[in-house]
DNA sequence: AACTATTATGCAACCGTTTGCACAACTGTT
DNA sequence: AACAGTTGTGCAAACGGTTGCATAATAGTT
């Protein structure tokens, strides 16, 4: 029904192995030959089968995208992870660029936990993986790349097996951010944490860290169990336990932060004046949040774009050495760690 | 090299039509070849060959997801559109259970001009198409539909043409949001809305208007280019002019809620005491809103459920005519509407 | 002018399914 | 016992590209 190489072919007066070859921008084809060739296709808007080319190549020119979603049906609570705002868009943006395709689905912790691969995996629909998230556990990833396709990830790294990915530079960031609540002369600085197993929560520590020994002060860590406004209410009611004298927290991302914030109010101090917070992500709502958060802005779009293209590069290019890359990150000052109120 | 239906075939000493028919569930095979075949497949952990099959069906078994995009770029301001939290978890989850997979890309405002046909679409790596959106005009719609695919809008519709969609009751919404105003005992609401031409704000005003009129008042209503946080600032500006007295906001959207707070508060308005204002949403961060938001929740993982299910069987089922789903929404009471603060 | 090297193209096999058609093996009828 | 009807299975031709190999045509060498 549609037109095929044949078509094509007949019209330009030549084999479809030259069409193809044409098409392909394979050498050794005169250019009287190509030129109509490529007039004949013109003339007949021709779009090769995917089908038929995949079958013959062994490639889908196809990306599969792995999220992360908490437990099936909908998402509930307001967290850090599901929200990596304009991924897709950059993702889409440069595979569209380079001809490719973005396949995408999601896996919760079960699927995580049974090593559940993907259909479009198991079928092999894609020529290579995006993952993103730390909830993506290393057994998963491992069994994933087994299945032979090249994988990068996303906020998230594997140390003993090397595997190419594309972070924001956490530690660089919470350093940034601890360093700024320093310079308003706070000394007592706990870090809300997420789970010890999320590597952007141990990285961020680890910042905060080392601005805190740069200052000569006491790191003050809590871990929490996740990353939601209930855990940061949570977190900071136990850090006020622990260390009722804290005049700032550095919370690992912005949800976190609101219920840090949350909870001093209700515990009657106030924030920034008597308590200062500072978030990590910069989501969309930080700036609308009253007080407004300071915190530490990624470019997910842009992470998006670099994973597409590394995972391409792994395609078609071999010999690839692996690549961590680290994308810089800007420390986004507003009101709630203390700064006089501006209008942005 | 992996395992193709030959290698099915002679393993359970059959041919591989046989097998091809016992793994597409066709008629006229007897218990034991079968029982033989499926054994077979299984000891050989065989998955058919997704480009073969294409081929031979001329079928792909994906669905394309079309999202809107504000121009190249990483987004940049706090929109509803490109707020659509969960749709593709939704549409994800009820594509795999149907045994499909989906395909992601944007499109912006140019592309949508120069009905810019979506690789996937024209390469035909969909069967079907879920266009998500109003801001994804009328002839582009058309254009797309005229390539032969089963369209499922989501967010919008279109009157003359009968194509099939899924949206929120925009206007039993609007129309319960402006009646919970009205018992505050307000009798000046302005309806703050965004572009004339998208369907949503379109229908809310018809919402807005029902209530005001049932209530035999007169509707203001404020059209504003755009539905972001700048332009329900500029909008409550222009709304306080016109109308000096107002003493609440229906918004189109949570975002222009938020900037008609913040106009209304610079402006030496407090809200919720001299004015009131409602959303329409339910984003994520509407309950972190100082005032919370009180706005209509929309269950986007639910409209994606439905708009998967619909394009799947628009592909499987023939004869189906065209259905407009309406999913029920739900409003939430918080703060910003002048009802007495509680924990949620 | 004969011969080799190079260039441009075609032939045909192959990728792994599905499916129309033919046919063999049974079942049941007269 | 011959025959029609049913049931289960195989053969082989698509589906629409790509690519190794052969070969015809041309250019280059002595």
């Amino acid at each position: 029904m549609p037109t095929t190489i044949k078509d094509v072919a007949a019209r330009a007066g030549v084999s479809p192995a030259t069409v193809s070859r044409v098409l392909n921008d394979r050498p050794g084809i005169s250019p009287q030959t190509r030129e109509r060739v490529l007039q004949a296709a013109q003339e007949l808007n021709y779009t090769p089968s995917v089908a038929a080319r995949s079958l013959a190549t062994a490639r889908t020119y196809n990306i599969g995208y792995v999220g992360y979603k908490y437990g099936a049906g909908p998402p509930t609570d307001l967290r850090s992870s599901n929200a990596t705002p304009g991924i897709l868009e950059g993702i889409d943006e440069e595979l569209t660029r380079r001809g490719y395709h973005l396949l995408t689905t999601y896996v919760d912790k079960e699927m995580v936990r049974g090593l559940d691969v993907p259909n479009m995996v198991r079928q092999g629909r894609v020529d290579g993986l995006i993952l993103n998230g730390p909830a993506i556990r290393p057994r998963f990833i491992l069994h994933l790349r087994n299945m032979g396709l090249p994988v990068v990830l996303v906020d998230n790294l594997l140390n003993e097996t090397a595997i190419d990915c594309v972070l924001c530079d956490n530690e660089g960031g919470a350093y940034q951010a601890t360093k700024h609540l320093l310079e308003h002369n706070h000394e007592r600085i706990v870090f809300l944490s997420g789970p010890a197993d999320w590597l952007s929560s141990r990285e961020r520590a680890v910042g905060y860290r080392r601005a805190l020994q740069e200052a000569g002060l006491e790191p003050r860590v809590v871990f929490m169990p996740s990353t939601t406004v209930d855990t940061g209410r949570d977190g900071i009611l136990t850090a006020l336990e622990e260390y009722p004298d804290l005049t700032a927290v550095m919370a690992v991302n912005d949800a976190t932060a609101v219920g840090a914030i949350q909870a001093c109010q209700q515990a009657g101090r106030a924030v920034p004046d008597e308590i200062a917070v500072v978030g990590f992500d910069d989501e969309p709502w930080a700036q609308l949040h009253i007080p407004s958060l300071t915190t530490v802005r990624i470019c997910w779009y842009e992470i998006g774009i670099q994973a597409a293209r590394r995972v391409v590069d792994l395609i078609e290019r071999d010999n690839q050495v692996p690549i961590q890359m680290r994308l810089a990150v800007e420390l986004v000052i507003r009101q709630s760690c203390g700064c006089p109120v501006t209008t942005d």
